[in-house]
RNA sequence: CGGGGAGUAGCUCAGCCUGGUAGAGCACUACGUUCGGGACGUAGGGGCCGGAGGUUCGAAUCCUCUCUCCCCGACCA
């Protein structure tokens, strides 16, 4: 993509609105726009990020088993009234009256549908277990939304729902995607490491927590330091191996770590040495729960099982913010110079830099690099623009491509460009087809 | 929902107290000088001062109502 042709309106200036860093540095990286209080458009830089987080959630979520449908962002009051939820929900669920006076909602959250659509099309227990999941848009009319996109009404999730026989599947599903997101974390550069939850309305009795530490996070949050050091999970994970999964997540719940609902403070205190004790603040990306059948029985979501009895199907419900993760990979990995990506985020890898535009050689050669490197399948910004060298280096550095690469006049009377590494800070001078190697390795 | 704050150019803000026909910096346009870490000069363009009422000869400024946004708290992917 040519810099001059994109639309990239970055900003010097923080608008004052913003608190955050995250949420400074998206609205100055020309990332998203706000539409009203809590509700965003997202701008193309933006949007390529989003759909990049949303690509390693469904490559995870796929490689678990979980099969993908897609749910409507507007729904029915009926299954609501059902399930009861219609009047726990209060005033966080938008309703919506359509022309002939039908009660319908924007979806909070989508337990009753999706359990709707499962009775109606499975009725045995040979068709058990089940894991399917959508990756839509939810309202919810938050009292008071903050924080960017972190805390919106509007947001981007991925809800997965797990249908089993009874509690021994529903914990291997549980399991499958408490691993799933282990590596779908893992593979976006966070640490997020998995806390003993409090169920909230969604209800059930397991639960965890997704928490990336972060001071600007909103709970408060108690663990053991050494999950900091825990190692990050292996590319081979053998999602049949039920012993194997159980054994992960055991790995992964041996040590304390609750958010300030579970919090005890004598365990906390017998369980964690003095010196590994953590105390601060996370942000929430995922929250897995087992809920058994709170809403199979009261929406009639039953199976046959062998011996011809009828039992409510077991189920869970596993989500991950997607937008609110653009926000905290931001969080957790940007400088005073701006965003730094983890390289399976960024919305471009290298971000070429012509530092004169209007000379010949300068532009010869960073046409040639950018056709090579566009013809290598690499996500090049090119930035052929009339700029100052100095504006394109600040802008670059704001919006934290992995890669920059400096072709400059100084440099190409040496024979050489520049690849810098926007993590570190680290140049080098290099010919351009060594620098081409190197970024495309 | 309680408490606080703010709406003036695309952005950051001044002007408001003490009413008199709208300002700065950045951004934008043109030209010139510059050109390896957000340059400088000159000349421009851009505003129903959030909205509605009221007071007044006259309202960005005073009064009333209203809408929106932000912050702190309680609540939440």
């Amino acid at each position: 993509m040519r810099r001059s042709a994109y639309f990239l309106p970055t900003l010097k200036e923080t608008p004052s609105e913003a608190q955050i860093v995250s949420h400074r540095l998206m609205l100055r990286a020309g990332m998203i726009r706000q539409a009203s209080a809590g509700i965003y458009s997202w701008l193309p830089l933006g949007f390529r990020v989003l759909k990049n987080i949303e690509r390693i959630v469904r490559e995870e979520q796929d490689a678990a088993g979980c099969q993908e449908i897609l749910m409507p962002t507007i729904q029915s009051a009926d299954l609501w009234k059902q399930s009861g939820r219609y009047e726990d929900y209060g005033k966080e669920m938008l309703r919506i009256e359509d022309r002939h006076g039908r009660e319908m909602l924007y979806g909070p959250t989508n337990e009753e549908l999706i359990t709707d659509i499962f009775k109606s099309a499975v009725k045995s227990y040979r068709d058990l277990p089940k894991l399917l999941y959508h990756i839509q848009w939810k309202f919810r009319d938050e009292v008071r939304p903050r924080f960017g996109i972190m805390r919106g009404r509007e947001f981007l999730m991925k809800d997965s729902y797990s249908f089993d026989l009874d509690y021994e599947g529903a914990k291997e599903a549980y399991n499958k995607m408490f691993v799933a997101y282990l590596r779908t974390f893992a593979r976006m550069d966070l640490k997020a490491i998995p806390m003993e939850a409090d169920t909230g309305p969604i209800g059930g009795n397991l639960s965890h927590e997704f928490i990336i530490l972060a001071d600007t996070g909103e709970s408060e949050v108690y663990c053991n330091r050494d999950f900091v050091d825990f190692d990050v999970l292996g590319s081979d994970v053998e999602y049949r191996d039920v012993e194997g999964l159980a054994t992960i997540v055991d790995h992964f719940t041996s040590l304390y770590a609750c958010t300030d609902e579970k919090h005890d403070a004598a365990e906390f205190e017998r369980r964690v040495p003095e010196d590994r004790r953590h105390v601060g603040r996370g942000i929430e990306v995922g929250h897995i729960f087992y809920f058994g059948d709170k809403y199979s029985a009261p929406l009639g979501a039953f199976v046959t099982k062998p011996d011809d009895s009828q039992v409510a199907v077991h189920m869970g419900s596993y989500g991950i913010g997607v937008s609110r993760l653009a926000g905290a990979i931001i969080e957790a990995s940007h400088d005073a110079a701006g965003i730094v990506w983890p390289e399976s985020i960024a919305p471009f890898k290298v971000g070429l830099i012509n530092l004169k535009a209007g000379d010949a050689d300068c532009t010869r050669v960073c046409e040639e690099i950018y056709g090579q490197l566009r013809g290598a399948g690499i996500e090049v910004l090119y930035d052929d623009s009339e700029e100052r060298g100095g504006a394109k280096f600040a802008e670059m550095d704001l919006i934290g491509l992995p890669w920059q690469l400096v072709v400059g006049p100084r440099g190409i009377k040496q024979g050489v460009v520049e690849l810098k590494q926007r993590r570190g800070g680290d140049r080098q001078e290099l010919s351009s087809e060594s620098a081409l190697a190197r970024l495309t390795a």
